[in-house]
DNA sequence: ATTATATTTGCATAGTTGTGCAAATGAGCA
DNA sequence: TGCTCATTTGCACAACTATGCAAATATAAT
């Protein structure tokens, strides 16, 4: 997901065996870059506003939707860009915002097979409704 | 996704409208507090570990995975309780937790399809590798 | 009751984050 | 060149967060 990152040395390279191989992927899939580019109120709001607004979005537009300062604005979109959420485009002296929407789907997707795969009886995926103890 | 929530909204009926009726169900299903709970490394890391359990795992055994005093875990374990990414379960003086795999999967999917909904030729959903321009 | 184990809570603290304002940059236009 | 508009950056500050340690609670075992 996250467009361009230092690498963190967050896993060790041999981390538990054992019942580590259908959740190996987990530790890739769940990064805590795009969850607290997403958890905050301001930026959700902000995301929104660009997928209602079915294409390019200058920052101006997008600070439509929220109550708070423009560079507040700009800023929280550079970050939702910097999570991978968010591409950019400048366009003579307005950037231009849109969402990546396959990227996102495409991650959150594999995100859910990905937990869905550690699920006991997660064999059964989409299958009857409830498939695991919750 | 949070735990005791008024029921999310499914799918609107008639996907795609003016452009803002598609994108109604994605304010309910973007919870910053969900998102905001999977933003910390500890806590991504607790998840992992709760998934390859597979299983109830106490407080102390879901702290091995990090390095980081009981307490904190016990709070961050806490905190996703909240979330509604875990369910607890008092079992003599230990507490039991187990990712709420159902819930999530859910959650990820609903959001997904929400968020696809949106994007601009995402009728096309699931087909082409690059339905949408990113 | 006493002791031991599992978890939670109170408090202090260092670090991070969201915010506004003012100034700076950048890009088009007169 | 100046002027205007869109966006970003620097700075300060309040609020929040993650953390560790010590003490408190809860439950089980002796």
């Amino acid at each position: 997901m996250s467009k361009h990152r230092p690498r963190s040395p967050r896993r060790s390279p041999s981390r538990r065996r054992a019942a580590a191989t259908c959740c190996a992927p987990l530790d890739a899939l769940l990064d805590p870059r795009l969850f607290r580019a997403l958890g905050d109120p301001t930026r959700i709001a902000l995301l929104v506003r660009l997928a209602r607004c079915r294409g390019p979005c200058s920052v101006g537009e997008a600070a439509a939707c929220c109550a708070v300062d423009l560079s507040v604005v700009s800023r929280h979109l550079a970050l939702l860009h910097d999570a991978g959420v968010l591409s950019a485009r400048k366009k003579g002296r307005t950037v231009l915002y849109s969402v990546r929407y396959g990227e996102l789907c495409r991650a959150l997707r594999a995100l859910a097979d990905s937990i869905e795969a550690c699920c006991p009886n997660g064999a059964a995926r989409r299958r009857s409704k409830g498939e695991c103890h919750e």
